[in-house]
DNA sequence: GATGAATGAGGCTTCATTCAT
DNA sequence: TATGAATGAAGCCTCATTCAT
């Protein structure tokens, strides 16, 4: 039946690669000036600035450079391309992404807490970068290494999901006719769509509800508020 | 006096003041002859098939008129921009799509049955078309027009949804603690990005499965597992 | 001194050429049948609305063939180009102006009057006329045989003033100091760009003080009134 | 809640909230470097031999950058469009005929002698600039923003000759049945037509002759040479 | 390091004219 | 005659990237 499909290491836009690790130019490092350091930072700074503005298609090096202040050609002192710099952004949202994920407060002990307090902090960082998650997810869909990066990325949410699902089955927690790895994609689509439809596409919905809409369907769905007695 | 004259004050040769309209070159309605249909529809599948290959922002009109076999200029006989032969693409996507998904065949009679049905109708008809659903995403995130289509579209599904969970929660078959509108669209979301996870982004998955989980953690979300006995 | 100027004879635009009498095409003649000359007449009623409200460069051919309500290809079976087309509009329109010109009412029998007349005359045929005069200025400054077609029917008024002025020589009643040629140039400018500045640029004036003025001028110019007690 | 989230109900990919002005490519300040200065001044200087050659219509952006040796993107540096550069051009030109109509040597002190000295210079200007004279006519009849400046510099003309006859008037020199703007613009047309049916349409005249009877007519319609005595 | 000018490939769209029915 | 589909040349403009100071 799967046959059909297309070649799932093949999506359409572009002829894929392996991944190929960002190659290193003369702008790899940090610059050796404070000066140099400074004029990078405003660079990224304003960069981000220009995708939430302008989507990252639409932004153009000539924007940057201006929203910096400096003078057009001094992009190319740091970066090789849109690219580059946009990878240096979505870089840091990342992080702040996994901070803001794992400083959410924990407010019980028990399974459900757990989720309830993995979605509340996914939501609120998604909240807080709304704009650049919908350029992320445009410049993936148009560029084959930043999907690979976006890709990867997911890669490690689904994971650790769907390790905390394989211990809770091996601790009898959870039913053992669920594949861990189907189950952690199709939870993790799940928020993370939720999330898009909300704060990207602008589908109206407010935190707490969504908080425990997502958490009540996860943890039932895994049948786990029965056993959280 | 001046009686038959035109107004002096309104220069003839650069602001006409009877509006003519511009000639609706394509767009309009169906070509009158048979040779047109034929052209239009040609072209059309030309469409689809460069969009495959190339995504919607890399398409060119001239590949679609090359893989059509006519001439660069018949392109506008039909159609104004890429953003419309785009649509009617998308259209006949989307009505494959419900045709699909009521077409495919219940196994059962109870509420387990209905949602499995419909999740395996929606995996087959994505995977029948998956190299467009990648496509419209990349088309609907970077135009608002389509975008709004597809927004459209979804709302479709999700009310459809929101609605029967509404329905059961009346005959008593879902807990009323949940807010119909919130759990359709978490659990749309969950299915349909799961379809994108595997049939776009090319993560391995089966679709028996796949739908056995979709279906198993929709139901047990609902706990419509426990009163489908 | 005039030694400077650019030859006459070779306007900037394009390369003049000798009047070429309109080749007679299959569409020179009248159609033969009833309906082929409505549909003629039709397309040459159109155009010149087409012609006014988009000026001569911005009115297509679909545009003629959609006001005249027929199929854009039978254009081709009446004229041969757009040009072809707005000859036949600009003769009937000079045809009227030469009808209005000498239609006009004589209010006296002496010289100014006679002058006024033809003032008026030409006035309110260019007021009936406005828009097409500014198209025909149009088109006549981008096509050299439009251009031709134009210069040739200022040299014709021309040619009746200055065979008037110098009769008026003969008779004594303008001064000889003058030559008959350069005086209907100049007074000849006079009026028509005065109309054009009037009725196409929109400057505020009214008809007959309009009238007035110029004929005053005229005269005065010649010293006609003088004589004409 | 929601309180640091973005307003849910506006998607920041596609419509940005702040608008980032879009970079003025040209039209700008000058450049900033001698070197640019150059490259500016060169394009204008090409434009004008490619108008002159070539018209306003039928100038191609390829032209001038081909006349001016730089490359096609070039243009864009310093100019928006065709007709921005068109202005420059035309800026040029205006300032030039009013230099020289003012630089033209008085011959003498009365009236007649003013009137002369502004004709032959008008006359002389318009010589020295005939081709550009004819492309701005085209120009101005085709863009409504070129006609505007059009309008506004022949404005600048009638206005001063509307001046110096009302004060005429108040000094007894000029009947006062006369009005001034009524009297203006059929003067200036006659001598602004006049030099362009000499110099663009070709029709053969002479300065000299051309300078006399226009004096003499101008002076004549308005009863000075009685009074300068 | 910083500047800003120069480059040029690349795609879209229009519309007069031709042509097959 | 009338129709309307098909043709394709032609020019505009953008903007990432390079380069000379």
């Amino acid at each position: 039946m799967a046959s059909r499909a297309p070649e799932p290491s093949s999506p359409p836009t572009t002829e894929p690669r392996r991944y190929v690790p960002p190659v290193v130019t003369g702008a790899g490092d940090l610059p050796r000036t404070a000066r140099g350091r400074r004029t990078r930072a405003a660079l990224i700074e304003a960069a981000r600035g220009v995708f939430e503005d302008r989507g990252y298609i639409d932004a153009r090096i000539t924007d940057i450079t201006q929203a910096a202040g400096v003078a057009h050609g001094t992009f190319y002192t740091y970066f090789d391309s849109k690219q580059e710099i946009f990878q240096e952004v979505m870089d840091a949202l990342l992080e702040d992404f996994r901070t803001e994920a794992d400083g959410t407060p924990l407010r019980g002990t028990g399974l459900i807490d757990r989720v309830e307090r993995a979605n509340r902090g996914y939501l609120r960082a998604y909240e807080r970068n709304a704009r650049m998650m919908g350029v992320i997810e445009q410049a993936a869909i148009i560029n084959p290494e930043l999907r690979h990066m976006r890709v990867e990325s997911r890669r490690y949410w689904v994971d650790r999901a769907a390790s905390s699902i394989a211990r809770w089955q091996r601790d009898g927690l959870v039913s053992t006719d669920l594949d861990p790895r189907y189950c952690a994609n199709a939870l993790g689509s799940m928020v993370d769509r939720f999330a898009y439809v909300w704060l990207v596409l602008g589908e109206p919905f407010e935190l707490e509800p969504a908080v425990d809409t997502l958490t009540t369907l996860y943890c039932r769905a895994l049948d786990l508020d029965h056993q959280d007695v």
